[in-house]
DNA sequence: AGAGTTTAGTTGGACGTTGAACCAATGGAA
DNA sequence: TTCCATTGGTTCAACGTCCAACTAAACTCT
């Protein structure tokens, strides 16, 4: 997708633009949004690469990797939903795709009829396992960021999704 | 799309079972990348909701924006990909809607037969204008964040987002 | 000048995400 | 017990993103 790499941030240069036009109060967020925008796209292109090989996108390492870490390796879909933060239809999707690699298996529930499990595999563990490693090693090793930046920016943004109801802690100490 | 919040930061939650796992060296940047992808969704959500009153998306806005910016208000679709760093794919996506809509025309290239240019057009300047307005105002005015904290996290992700060849200042001092 | 290479855009396919509509099962209230 | 609201999942349509393949034009090099 890249070509030439461009001779300037385009984020400073946007944001010279905004408070030219006069934004100056919103500059700071216009910056802060644009700049999480374009490194969610660096970082998730490098996470899909790492695990291009294993026939896994990031979402359903995501999911495959809770499965694997949940007590009995089964959670219901809605569940499932709300730990990733992301729409029902998603799950839906993701758990299709998964079913049809045999990494994963829908199960009913037993007493609530409404309700289906996503139960991981034992292909699925070990493939999961597998594709960790390969995560840890090409994406999550190394970031371009130091420990103690990578804890302010997590604590930042941490604070960010408390703010807009991502969670809420049940003690705030 | 969400129901209740959790009671619990999924991220510190994921960051424990990553370290329970053996994976300390990769617990800092698997925490880094979550947060960042679901910040990234958060703030993605809450531009497009400001942004939907005016039928557009943040991709679409941006495009606007930058011709809205640029000298002439023409430029290369080419090098309308380099700057908001996507696809050629994604930017004749983009222009077809924006065409569409009459908010961008295409006009051909003048001397390279190669080349054409999106041009944008007086509906298209007069929309950017207001809605960016709405973006100011209800996405990039209060990000739940101080300035102090923006400045830090937008810093440390230019680093990385340079680290990645992102782009490459001219003078690094 | 002619052949091969590079650059610009488009098209089609695959994914993930979301909102809306819809069905089935559960559970509470009258 | 019967009715209705709520909850869990699925399906469909719309978007944006990317990759791969392909056409057309421009550039290079011999």
């Amino acid at each position: 997708m890249r070509r030439t790499p461009l001779t300037f941030d385009p984020i400073a240069e946007a944001a010279k633009n905004w408070r030219a036009a006069g934004w100056e109060a919103a500059t700071p967020g216009m910056s802060l949004v644009t700049s999480i925008m374009r490194a969610q796209q660096i970082l998730l292109a490098r996470v899909d690469a790492a695990l291009g090989p294993f026939g896994l996108t990031f979402a359903r390492f995501e999911l495959l990797m809770l499965l694997d870490f949940s007590r009995t390796g089964r959670l219901p879909l809605s569940k499932i939903g709300q730990r990733l933060q992301v729409h029902p239809a998603s799950v839906t999707n993701a758990v299709d795709r998964l079913q049809q690699d045999g990494l994963v298996e829908r199960v009913p529930h037993p007493t609530d009829g409404r309700t289906t499990l996503a139960a991981i595999t034992r292909p699925g563990r070990k493939l999961v396992r597998r594709a960790a490693a390969a995560l840890n090693q090409q994406a999550f090793a190394d970031t371009g960021l130091n420990t103690a930046e990578i804890d302010a920016v997590v604590g930042s943004l941490t604070a960010l999704r408390r703010e807009a109801n991502d969670f809420t802690e049940p003690h705030p100490a």
